[in-house]
Order: structure tokens, then sequence, then C-alpha cells
RNA sequence: GCGGGAUUAGUUAAUCGGUAUAAUAACAGUUUUCCAAACUGUGGUGAAGGGUUCGACUCCCUUAUCCCGCACCA
């Protein structure tokens, strides 16, 4: 029977990750380093083959899409052109009384005051403004005892480029936060080099850095983490219509890797920003965390983005459409999803318990065979029969170009399928007695465990059938 | 970042101001004709730094990390 889970699952999770090799805690000789996470072999294998399915649907699978990779440093002013430089940061404020901490925008906007993406002087000027009305009080303790905002920025700075001691807002060279900055500056050069029409899209995955002051949830909220993201540009006239096929062709991704429909719903932004007319995120039911949270975002950006740019760089960033016999700045729908997430949520969904007859748990991963980062295990039925043992590694080293796979003979039999459960190994295959005489080997599937007679030879076709 | 709790082997736990234990996992061997069997052996542990002490895993301080709650998540 399937047993459910006891509230334990996120530390199950943990625990299999850094048993089993996908993921280590960043510096853990040294301590640790809040925020950062290394990932092992199975974690490299699993998380290439989630970025490749979504390369694959988002790249390969349309005409409509190219790819890009673009630098982790821009130029300086890309920043300050985003709004990201004023903007990006929690302006917070405390109270020397309780020790309580508030954003203080929020506080302003409780007295009506639109303070989102203001800048931290406009801030404590009306935070002045409110304590000589004698308006400001701590929401928790009620005492009047709350203090100048401080900013907090999300920007994790370098001295790229320049000598250390020597650094202004002109010449920092950041760590982007998003990876979009990077495809609007390739905006004008994909559009010059590939000669695509609009609508198209440019997708790419990459690092970025966030200085998140409470780093938690294991791989949920990092301070490192990877994004993949696609801006499509198109006519504004369209935006209606492909926003909501966005929407709908992400969500059905999900469904296509076996995230069932139940767990799956769509959040709609109530507060926009400024240049945004609709904002959606595609939320995932956490078993591990107890509930739904964020996974990706989908959002129309107007002509937010190039039009800062081109303000910024003075070149110009339009497009001239042939049919339609006009000249615009066009605008973006982006869908932007962090792979770490889709990492966690995978296994969340897939983390399964079955207890035997005899009170033993199997634990194994669920996973799509796509995704799965061993596709086949392949073992001698005893490993102390030298004829077993070799036929079986001859197997594995024929097999090996096509799928990721693996050798293995220790133990015994019942160990080596545990193990392969365990990381989501969706096949096994044992070399027997029977083997030596008729070619013949057994292969075992992972969810169910039953297994089929087939031929050596039919193997890798038995698989790929399997990995439509 | 605030408040509270915690940190002993890969994991789960025990003991003790005086040589740090066990189970399990790992590895090697024997065995085993399909689901973590058994036997033998091997290696591995006091988060980091400082203090008190003849002697600290144990007492004290600092830092880090983790968990719970608050706040935050453009």
């Amino acid at each position: 029977m399937e047993q459910k889970n006891d509230g334990k699952l996120m530390e199950k999770i943990i625990s299999l990750c850094k048993r089993r090799g996908f993921v280590f805690a960043s510096s853990e000789i040294y301590g640790g380093m809040a925020g950062v996470y290394d990932y092992g072999h199975y974690g490299v294998l699993f998380k290439d083959n989630i970025k490749k399915e979504w390369e694959k649907n988002m790249i390969q699978m349309r005409e409509d899409i190219v790819g890009l990779d673009s630098a982790i440093f821009m130029h300086p002013r890309t920043w300050v052109a985003s709004g990201h430089v004023a903007g990006f940061n929690d302006p917070q404020v405390d109270c020397h009384n309780c020790k309580s901490r508030f954003r203080a925008d929020h506080i302003l906007e409780d007295f009506g005051i639109q303070a989102d993406k203001a800048g931290i002087e406009f801030i404590n000027d009306e935070l002045n403004k409110l304590r000589e009305l004698k308006k400001l009080v701590c929401q928790n303790c009620g005492k009047a005892e709350l203090g100048e905002a401080r900013v907090f920025s999300m920007m994790v700075k370098s001295n790229f480029g320049s000598p250390i001691d020597s650094l202004t807002e002109e010449n920092v060279a950041y760590l982007r936060p998003e990876t979009c900055g990077g495809i609007y500056l390739e905006y004008k050069n994909t559009l010059d080099s590939l000669h695509s029409k609009l609508p198209f899209g440019i997708a790419q995955v990459g690092k970025v850095f966030r200085n998140e002051i409470a780093a938690r949830q294991f791989i949920f909220r990092t301070r490192e983490f990877e994004q993949m993201e696609m801006q499509y540009f198109h006519d504004p006239l369209d935006t209606v219509s492909i926003f909501e096929n966005w929407k709908q062709t992400r969500y059905d991704w999900y469904l296509l890797y076996g995230i069932p429909d139940d767990k799956l719903r769509f959040y709609k932004h109530e507060k926009l920003a400024h240049y945004a007319t609709d904002a959606y995120d595609v939320e995932y039911d956490f078993e591990s965390m107890g509930g739904f949270k964020e996974v990706e975002g989908i959002h129309a950006r107007g002509n937010w983005d190039l039009s800062q740019h081109s303000k910024f760089s003075g070149i110009a960033l339009d497009y001239y459409d042939e049919e339609k016999k006009k000249r615009f700045t066009p605008h973006i729908v982006e869908t932007s999803v962090g792979l770490a997430r889709l990492f966690l949520m995978f296994i969340d969904n897939a983390y399964t318990e079955i207890l035997s007859e005899e009170g033993e748990t199997r634990v194994f991963l669920k996973l799509d065979p796509r995704l799965a980062p061993i596709k086949v295990a392949i073992f001698p039925l005893l490993k102390n029969k030298p004829e077993l043992v070799s036929t079986a590694h001859n197997l594995y080293l024929k097999i090996r170009s096509e799928f990721m796979c693996e050798f293995d003979d220790n133990g015994n039999i019942g160990k080596r399928y545990r193990r392969q459960d365990e990381i989501g190994t969706p096949w096994c295959v044992v070399v027997d007695f029977d083997t030596l005489e008729d070619n013949s080997v057994t292969i075992r599937d992972r969810d169910t465990g039953l297994q089929e007679r087939i031929q050596k030879e039919d193997i890798v076709a038995y698989i790929k059938e399997r990995m439509k």
C-alpha cells in the first residue's frame, strides 16, 4: 500500500538528495553557506534533463523561438535602465521598541501613499511627514518608535572590470538578478542576424544572483540559481491572445511530464508592476512545503523593457512590420521559471513510499523517464558467477552510448533494485542463467516491479519506445 | 533580519569533566538462481573558533548552519 506522508516530506527529500548525491549544501566543510547549493552527479543529470526538455519544447519544437546564452555581466547602465538599481530593493524600517521589521513602502501604502519603486529619499520624507503628524506607530507593539528606512539591495555587486575601491553606480558590475536583461540587449542582434519576423521569441537558461534576506526551504529560494526565460516579442494589438496562448502552453508543459492537473493552478497578480498589463503565476501544490507555491511567472510586460533600453542606450529598438506597414516598439510576453523549483517540484511529485507486506518501506522516485538521471541499470543476477558478471558488463558497455546507464554487481539483487528505485531509474535489466542460453534478459519496471523477458538486442528499442 | 529551539559517523540515536558507543548505511570477502537475507573483516564521528581546566564532546562566550514562529519574497 502507498503510504501517506507524515509532514516530513521535505526532510526526506533533503536527506535523499544528499545521501544519493543529488544536492549538497555548499561549502559544507567550512560550515556551510546559506542559500547556495551544489549539484552532485545525479543532480546534474536530472537538472540537465529538465533543462533539455524545456529547451526542446521552447526552441527545438518551435519555428518562432530562438536560443541565446548571454553573459552574466552586463553594462552597468542595463540595470539603471531596467529600474533595478532604483527599485530592486526592500526599503525596511525597524521598530526600536519591539524590534519588529516592516516594509517601509507597505506602511506608506496603508496611508494611501504610492511608494512602489520609490527611491529611499522619497520614502524617508514621507515617513518623516507621518512622524510629524504623529500617525506613525508600530503595527506590532503600538508605540511610535519606527526609525529611518534602510535599503536592502537585492542586487549582488562585483568589482568586475574596476579596482575594488572605486565602485560607483556608473561602473559597478552587478551579477544579473534575472536573465531577461540579456535577451533585451540582444534583441536587435537577434533580429538582424536571424531574419526573425514578429512575433518571435528568444529563450535562454542561465545563472542569476539575488541577495535574498532569508534564503530558506532548501533549493526553493536560493541566492544563486538558474532561470529559464523566454521573451516573446509581438505587435501590441495581439497581446491578449498571445498572453492567453502562453498561459495555456506553459500549463500544458507540466502535464506532459506527469504533474497532475489538480496539483497545478494559476494565481493572478492583483498588484501589477506599473508597466505590466497582466501577470499570472503557475503554482504547484508542494506537499513538502504544505501548499501551493509559485514555480513559473507569465507576464505581459508591455514595451517597458525595450523602450527603456532604447532610451538609455540611444539605439532604436523598434520594429518595422512589412505586411502591416507600421513601425512600433514590440510588446513582450515573458515566461520565467526557476530551474531548481522545477527540480524540487518533480521530486516532490515523484517521491513515493510503499509499505510491503513484510512491513518494509520501499522508497522510489516516480520520475518521468525523460527526466530520470539514469535510464537503465544493468545487473548480473549473482556476482560470484564470472560469466554472468562479464555478460552484464559487456551489455552495459554496449548500451551506454545510447542512454545514461549504470552497471552494478554490489550486494544482492534486491539491494541493487532499491538503490535504483531511490534515484528514479525507470528500468533495471538483469542478466541471469537463461541469458547465457538464449540471449534474453529480464527488464523490470520501477513503478510496478513487474518484469518482462526480452532479447538483449531489443533493450534499446524497448526503452526508446517508452521515452517518447 | 528578530524571537525560541537545536547541532555527536552518510543517517538515526546513546554515554561521559579523564581512551566516544550502537544500529543502519558504505567498502572488501564468503555466500545467494530476482526485490535492502546471513556471516567475516575494514574505514568513518563531537559544526567552527576562542575561553575556564592538569585535562572539555561535556561548562562559558562568539560565529556558522538547521528547525519552528514573525517579517520578507520586486
